[in-house]
Order: structure tokens, then sequence, then C-alpha cells
DNA sequence: TTTATTTACGAATACGTTTAAGTAAAAACA
DNA sequence: TGTTTTTACTTAAACGTATTCGTAAATAAA
């Protein structure tokens, strides 16, 4: 690249090291005020950016993380991207986004190629279909990892989370106290302790107003969403539910499509009630009642706590960050 | 680092030089295929990764490229980096995510930082308060860079866009065909071509009616999302449309709370069309009418395109590559 | 056979930065 | 005064890879 302007530049026009300029640039108490501000100087006079792939090869700080997650054009997910880059950005690091598209093996290999030294930590939201933590558990060791909201249980790192157990029990007492007497729920993330804790707190709630559920009840998410479309459909059908619980958004929009297909009235004939953060549940017709995690919040949280592990200011790495949902009654879970 | 694996490592284990390694890596015609198998294998059971840092240091190649959108939590947005990033995939090409959050200096902090080689290329879609296309001039003369939905006019690169001047234009005509007779108009992105084009689609379609439009029809987006209500429902009140075509998703959901504090009906008293990528639209209440832009399409397009340039196989830049948007006729714009 | 060409590799250097180690001069101390 | 410490720099060596140039051996051409 002819015409590069580089810390030799800066070094021949001032006549002094390159060792010089380098700790100047990097503002070094070896080097004095007078000759740092000169170096200041010219560096802004010939607008010198510091080319980071010798920096990161001596000094093997990237300033950069990676982010992993499921799917980008997802609210909640492009709500905590918005949170990590606002953390990210007060420090000058960058963003890389990959997505899963919720395959177990393009995560493998993404963090795999990560782990040459392209960042200096990640934050994941694991995919659905991962039921492999064993790759995990050695990621962790080799590179600082956080995981948010799609988390492991057994896994040696900071994982931030809701608190998907509660919200899910207070989302189906919600129905109950409304009056309901059969609760479908959609499944979704079973492997992951998020996915568990929602469907748990789910049942505690069935049980302690000594309700049931029978299998044929609970609809597993599908890859395919056709597929979970006909699903709900059947189950509904099939089952004559007088409420829907939905642990993920993508869940619910079919269940609007059933009601229209099959006649029902939302709220009426049945009641839905779903984990979400679309901003525009409060338009929908009818309006969604949501469990709406503070996504951004989520976001800011996970990069908050890296960066304190990058800064060796955080030695807790088997902890567990729980933030609060926040159930948002609207018409589709109106009594009466 | 200890521990780490590179091509001395390699090269030492097979006895052979680390230029051989190398090139090997590299698939070089210069090692003999019993050779180059030699070294993959104890590449792969290593479990060698290439430092980057490095191989960019050397080569001048990142495998990076840089997005620079206003905001990620927008589906729009969401979307085109979803497209960006498959095209990405394909190629091993890592992508680097920046926001603006509209500001213009933001903006110029970002591509300069962006020169110091820490991407081959760019991809943007410029902040909507940017009015210095200087400084963008300046910029693609030193790095590859292609502009997505929004442009400027008179810069010598690449540009993917939709046809923003048909789409305002049949949107309106659709209005006016519905029988109204006061549209108003919902305007943002005024200093870019794609707010332009939407305008000069919206005007041109009044004036084949003999239709009129005034200054106080007009609302201009805000960067307050609370301004803009109260200058959407000033103007409503004031004004008293039969219908707002909204330049952008943004103003359009205040449009809907507008109508519900006034008691105004959608779309018996006040119809509303706009531009959006919500994939609620359908099921809001009322539904509404939009100008689907095809983002997915965009993102691929872009990032192919710069691909292209990368390459050295495309030496078009000042070509203007325009996608159709379409125009979804829902409840919000019903006539009778 | 001799000579020219091809094949397959190695030595050495450069990419731009950071940093350990060394040093002269100035300042502080005895 | 001489001695130690501090200040402000410089020298030189890395970081891990890619690449130019050189070369010995193998092959082809004469």
């Amino acid at each position: 690249m002819k015409g590069t302007v580089t810390v030799k530049t800066l070094a021949k026009e001032l006549n002094i090291s390159i060792a010089t300029v380098s700790k100047a640039l990097n503002d070094s108490y070896e080097i004095s005020l007078e000759t740092k501000q000169k170096v200041w100087d010219l560096a802004k006079k010939l607008k010198y950016e510091r080319n980071p792939s010798a920096s990161n090869l001596r000094s093997h700080k990237t300033k950069t993380i990676a982010v992993i997650i499921p799917e980008i054009a997802n609210n909640f997910f492009s709500l905590a991207i918005n949170g990590i880059e606002e953390i990210a950005r007060k420090r000058d690091y960058h963003v890389l986004i990959y997505q899963t598209h919720e395959n177990s093996e393009t995560e493998i290999a993404f963090t795999d190629s990560l782990l040459s030294g392209r960042v200096d930590g990640i934050l994941i939201s694991v995919s659905s279909n991962t039921n492999n933590n064993e790759h995990f558990k050695e990621l962790v060791k080799k590179i600082p990892v956080v995981f948010f909201d799609r988390v492991f249980e057994d896994i040696d790192a900071v994982k931030i989370t809701t608190d998907d157990y509660e919200s899910a029990y207070n989302a189906t007492c919600h129905l109950i106290e409304c009056g309901c007497k059969k609760i479908a729920y959609l499944f979704a993330l079973n492997n992951l302790v998020t996915g568990k804790n929602r469907f748990a707190g789910y049942q505690k709630a069935l049980e302690r107003y000594n309700m049931i559920y029978t299998d044929e009840m609970i609809v597993h998410y599908d890859k395919n969403t056709s597929k979970n479309y006909e699903n709900i459909k059947a189950m509904v059908s099939d089952q004559k539910p007088d409420a829907i619980i939905s642990s993920i958004e993508d869940l619910a929009l079919p269940c609007y499509y059933v009601a229209r297909e099959l006649n029902l009235n939302i709220p009426k004939d049945l009641k839905i009630i779903s984990f979400s953060n679309l901003n525009t549940a409060p338009l929908l017709n009818p309006s969604l009642t949501t469990i709406e995690q503070p996504a951004f919040e989520i976001g800011k949280e996970a990069a908050s706590i890296l960066f304190k592990i990058l800064d060796k200011k955080y030695f807790e790495p088997n902890e567990n960050h729980i933030l609060k949902s926040s159930l948002i009654k609207r018409e589709s879970t109106s009594c009466g």
C-alpha cells in the first residue's frame, strides 16, 4: 500500500524512533508530554490510523468481540445486539455477528474458527437444537464466553437469563384466574434451561390449581414454519384448548392465523399469551398479551460482564444473572 | 500464547520449512500433492487455525466486511443484514456491524476508523441526517463501498435501491382511486435520493389527478419519537386528511395511536399506507397496507456486488441497481 | 550425451506494531 | 563532590504469515 501512513512515517517526519511514536500513541508514561503532543498532532494531521492486524498480532488484543445468535431478524435478538453494540461502542470495540440459523454444526464451526485469535471474547445465545454441551465446555476453557438468554445449565461460564420459570408461572396463573380450564403449551428450546424453565413454570402453575395437561396439548417447535402452523391447527382442532401459552414469539403469530382459520374468537374462545418482544403487540388484532424480556438490557448486561472478564476484574465464571421479564396484559387474554 | 499451533509447529513436526507449510495451506501449485496432504492432515489433527492478524498483515486481505446501518432493531435492516450475512457466509467472510443511530458524526468516525485496514469493503445505508456527501466521495476513493437503500445520487459507487419513486406513485394512486381527496405525507430521509424519490412519486401521482398538497399536510420526521407522535396528531387534527402515506415504518405505528386518540376509524375516516417490512402488518388492527421492500434481497445483492468488486470482476462503480418493492393492499386502505 | 526446462522445496524478508532491555542525560540525593 | 535515581528516549527483537527469489533434483528436449 503506497501512501499508507504508519508509525514509520510519523517517526521519520518527527525525527524520533518508531518506538517513541508507538509509545506516544499509546499514551505511555515513558514519553514526555511535549513529544506525545507532537506525535498526536502529526497523527491527526496525517490521519494516521493504527493498523489493527499488526497491533493484534503483537499485542494479542483484537478489540473485537463476536456475537453468535440464531437469527438476527428477530426482535429479541436485534434488541440484544443493540444493547451489546452500545456497550462495545463505549469501549471502542468492534462487533462481529454470526447467525447459526439454529444449526448446531454451524455454531461449532463458528466457535472453532474464532479460536484463531480473531476476537477477545464471545457472546452467545445457543441454537435451539444444540444438545452437545461438551463442545461448549471445551470452548469456555479457551476463550472468555458469556451466554445470554439461551443457555446451558452446567457450563462453567457467566450466564445472563431472565426469570423464565417465574414469568411462565405467572402467565399461566393469569390465564387460570381468567377462568381458563384447558391451557395448551407451545414448547420450544426444549434442550436448553431456558425452554425447560418456561415449561416448568407452566407445569407448576397447573399443579398449584390442580389442573393437568396431556401430551396432546403440547406442540413442539419445528424448524419448518408451515409445519408449525399445521401442528398448532391440528392441536387446536383436536384438543379445543381455551388458552395457549407460546414459549417463543415465532409460534404466537401462527396462533392468530389458526384462530382465524378455525373461526375462533380471541380472547373469547381462545386466549393467547406469548414470550415476545414485538413492538406491534399492542396494535395486533386483538392486542397480544406478552411476556416481554428486557432484551436490550440483556445485551448490555452480557457485554458488560464480558468486558469485566476481559479486564480481569471479574472472577465468578459460574454465575447466573437473572433479569426480570414483564407480563403485559392485553386484549388477547382479557377476561369475560 | 503457549500451546498455540502455528505454521512453525506444523513445519517442525513434518520436518519441512514454514514456507512449504504456508504454501501447502494455501493450496499452492508449487507444492506436491503428497506434501500438501501431509500438511492438511496434520493441520486438521492439531486443529490448526490460521492467525488472521498475521495473515491480514502480510496479505492485506481481512476476509471481513463492515455493515454500517442506522439501527439494527428495525425489520428492514435486520432482514438486509440477514441477506448480507448469507452471502458473506458462503465466502467465509466475517461481518462487522456498526449502528449510527442516525448520527452523522458517528458515521464518519466509523468509516474513518475502517480505513485502517480492518475490512476489505463496506456496505452502508446512510444516516438520514447526513447531508455531507463530500465525506463519502472521499471514502469511495479509498475503499470499496456499496450503498444500499439509503443512498446519495452523485457518488461514484454502486448503489442498490428499490423503485421508490414508482412505488410511492402507485401507492398514492391506490389511495386516490379509493376516493381519497386529501392525502397527507410523512416525510423522512429528505436529504437522500431515497426520501426524495418517494416524495416525488407522491407528488407526481397527485399531479396526475390534478390534486394538490400543502406544506401543512407534510410531517417531517423527528429524531424524538414522541415529537413524531405529537406532530402527526397536530397535523391530523388540523388538516383532517382522509389518508396518510408514511415514507418509513417508524412513522406508521404512531398513526394508529393518533387515530385511536382522535377516535378516527381506519380506514373509514383515515386510510394509511406505509413503507414497511413489518411481518405483523397483516395482523394489525386493522391490517396495514404496506409498500414492502425486498430487504433480504437488497442485502444479498449489495453483498454480492461488493464481493464482485473485491474479486476485481466488476468495474462499473457508478451503477444503480433497482429492485422492485411490492404494494400489499390490506384493510387500512380498503375502499368503501 | 548435453542442455533446457520443470518441479518442489527452502532461505530470507517484509507486513506494522508492541515491548523488553539498554542508555545517555538530567535530576535528586548523599 | 560523587553517586544514585529518574526521565526520556533508542535499539532490536518479536508476533505469525505470505511471498520473492534462489536452487537442487528430476524430467524433457536437443
